[in-house]
DNA sequence: AAGGATTCCGCCCTCTGCTGGAGCCCG
DNA sequence: ACGGGCTCCAGCAGAGGGCGGAATCCTT
């Protein structure tokens, strides 16, 4: 591309058709068409030194096409624009200030010597071939090469061009900042003429661009520097090189060059964009200083150094806060009126600009997704989202943290992720205060902990309603997947591949009572209880107490009896009903009462299930010939000892001893009744 | 230069899925 | 009493939708 070619200047030879010179201020040169065809590279080596206008002057002959240049006055001229090479060996062009070539057959140039060492050159011819080369300077050279750009009128005339008037064109020692300037003791210039001659230095910023598409044109701009502080300016051929300041060695340690103090960051824009290794493509001749911002247009690039200004002069009545543009406080103050001028048709939207409504009516309406993924059917409304999406394709992950190996694939993940380092937990249940690291997890919480209705997932090959759909998922894998290895029921020789069928299968042996005695009819459905029955007949009892050596058929009832007779510290735990005081041994017997109980009314009634079970109770002691037992079996058989449980599945306790959480098991009851009061 | 149009960035949100600990149930 | 299996639950991360607002582009 046209515009790319200033910016190696090592390799090649770039020529411009035409100039349209704006003096003072701007001189844009637009190229005509197939204006950057040309190109060589002249390394030091093929550069003599002692005839570097030598050099200059063939290659300038050797432009086939040349440049317009036109002043303010439409006065055309042609000109090249070409880089050549100097090798460090031009000894003649080092060291000797400023330089003016006469009387070489109408050249006119200048060298400068900057105070590290680095040159500016600069060319100006009077004759009637006006060149111009302008020098730039970059520290990423190596110093024995010299990059000069030369500007050569092949045809017309200045009109300001006079013998008594010099204008330098140079770019101060490693600024890239232009200076034209009249030569010594001239006069003022020509008013027709296209430089207007100064007698303070004028400080130019060279830019250059590419023309329309399809065109190939080029156009270079020159445009006056707003060079900050007068006073800060290195003095033309007394350039100096400050000490980097900390901005400076950051762009040092990234390839950056120093800067001199005073150096504008328009130029330093220039001299960035101009430096060679900087791919092409990457290539914007304005490069901001302070964030990475570059753009082709010196007037966008002014605007934005305005972002970095603190200067907000626009400032809202109603708040005070300040903004940089019109346009920026106007929408700002629509935020405090509520104007939304922008209503979408489709729906009670409404936009403070016209981008936000097309943007809201893509998303909302026409789902017109423009940015589609090469990769993928994805398709997006914003350029963001594609560029986002297309890193779980690349696997791109920027965002480092900074506490751990984790990096995310955009800013939000990582600061959500951040929160697991500092605990914050910014998501309060509103109803039990809980708090999460996520709205979703406190979402879900509320949803199935305090919510009506709340959905559940039912498992389409069983009965089973799960209440997450992710536990769903996993009661899939595990219950209704097929396995290849076969699994066998624990009961018979059935096999099956699926779990849920072997569960279900072996419910099918739940209610057989598969344990039966050898010596009498006795059948259960648990081995431990045919195992303690089986001591009736044997006489075993295996558990014997270490402090009287009484002996016991099961551990439980050994418990028991150690606690109640051998333990000083054992308190036996009382329920009392908060209606009328009646005191239980057992908690979930308490409940029951008292959720009957009116303590007006008198003593409630036993349910069927304690009616039946102290029934059974005292039948078993009849028969045992203990008639004269307490008339009320269970309270005193049971009010040993109860572990408290405060949920709400409450152990069934016998004697301090919990035997199960569910249903009496009336054949370990009745025994454990005897043997207590055998006691 | 002004102002509208467009682009870009950042933030917040939802939905989703995976994971592992806790507690319950059952054998 | 114990262990295994299951569900519940919170934590955490991936992916993407939607919008506010600032910056930049472009037209007038």
């Amino acid at each position: 591309m046209a515009g790319t070619e200033l910016s190696v200047p090592s390799e090649q030879f770039t020529k411009i058709k035409a100039w349209e010179l704006m003096p003072p201020k701007a001189l844009e040169v637009v190229q005509e068409e197939g204006a950057c065809r040309g190109r060589e590279h002249l390394g030091p080596g093929n550069v003599e030194a002692q005839d570097t206008y030598g050099l200059l002057e063939a290659k300038m002959l050797e432009g086939e096409r040349g440049l317009v240049l036109t002043t303010e006055e439409s006065e055309k001229h042609i000109v090249t624009l070409q880089t050549v090479h100097f090798s460090s060996e031009d000894v003649q062009l080092q060291d000797v200030g400023w330089l003016t070539p006469q009387g070489r057959e109408g050249v006119q140039g200048a060298v400068r010597q900057a105070s590290g060492g680095e040159q500016s050159l600069l060319w100006l011819d009077e004759g009637s071939q006006q060149c111009v080369a302008i020098s730039i300077q970059e520290e990423a050279y190596t110093l024995q090469e010299l990059e000069v750009m030369q500007l050569h009128v092949l045809e017309g005339s200045v009109a300001v061009a006079s013998e008594d008037t010099k204008f330098v064109v140079s770019l101060a020692e490693s600024t890239g900042w232009v200076k034209l300037e009249k030569g010594q003791g001239e006069d003022q210039p020509s008013a027709e003429g296209g430089f207007r001659a100064q007698t303070q230095e004028q400080f130019f910023l060279v830019e250059a661009k590419p023309g329309d598409e399809g065109s190939d044109e080029i156009v270079l701009t020159i445009s006056n520097l707003n060079v900050g502080e007068q006073e800060d300016r290195p003095a033309s051929g007394q350039g100096h090189v400050e000490k980097a300041n900390s901005t400076d060695n950051q762009k040092k340690a990234k390839g950056g060059r120093r800067w001199p103090v005073g150096v504008a960051p328009e130029v330093r824009a220039f001299v960035e964009w101009t430096a060679p290794g900087k791919p092409q493509e990457a290539k914007r001749p304005f490069c901001c200083d302070s964030c990475v911002f570059t753009s082709s247009r010196i007037s966008s690039f002014n605007r934005h150094m305005k972002t970095h200004s603190t200067e907000k002069p626009h400032v809202c009545h109603l708040c005070l806060k300040a903004f940089r543009t019109v346009t920026l406080l106007r929408n700002h103050i629509n935020t405090h009126t509520g104007t939304r001028p922008y209503k979408c048709g489709d729906c009670v939207m409404a936009f403070v600009t016209s981008g936000e409504l097309v943007r809201h009516r893509r998303y909302k309406h026409t789902h017109e997704k423009p940015f589609k993924c090469s990769i993928c059917k994805y398709a997006s409304v914003e350029a963001s989202k594609l560029k986002r999406h297309t890193r779980s394709h690349t696997g791109e992950r920027p965002f480092q943290c900074s506490l751990c190996s984790y990096a995310s694939k955009d800013t939000y993940k990582l600061k959500r992720h951040m929160r697991t380092h500092s605990g914050e937990k910014p998501y309060e249940c509103h109803v039990c205060h809980t708090r999460f690291t996520q709205s979703g997890t406190m979402k879900i919480h509320v949803l199935q902990k305090h919510s009506k209705n709340v959905p559940k997932y039912q498992c389409p090959h069983c009965a089973t309603i799960i209440a997450r759909k992710s536990d769903l998922r996993v009661h899939l894998l595990n219950l209704h997947t097929y396995k290849a290895t076969e699994m066998k029921c624990r009961y018979c020789t059935a096999v099956f591949h699926e779990r849920y069928a072997l569960v279900q299968h072996q419910k099918t042996h739940k209610n057989e009572k598969r344990f039966k005695c050898e010596y009498c009819s006795y059948a259960c459905k648990q081995e431990r209880h045919m195992t303690v029955h089986i001591r009736t007949h044997t006489g075993e009892k295996p558990f014997t107490c270490v402090s009287c050596n009484k002996c016991f058929r099961q551990k439980q009832l050994l418990n028991v009896h150690f606690r109640k007779y051998h333990d000083a510290d054992f308190i036996p735990t009382v329920y009392q009903c908060p209606k009328c005081s009646k005191s239980f041994s057992r908690w979930n017997n308490m409940q029951r009462h008292s959720a009957k109980c009116d303590a007006g009314q008198g003593k409630p009634a036993a349910s069927g299930k304690v009616r039946r079970v102290k029934r059974r109770k005292l039948a078993v002691l009849k028969e045992a010939g203990k008639e004269d037992a307490p008339k009320d079996a269970t309270k005193e058989v049971s009010a040993v000892s109860v572990k408290q449980y405060p949920g709400e599945t409450v152990p069934v306790c016998y004697g301090g001893v919990a035997v199960g959480n569910k249903d009496l098991d009336e054949d370990l009851s009745c025994e454990m009744i005897l043997q207590m009061m055998d006691k």
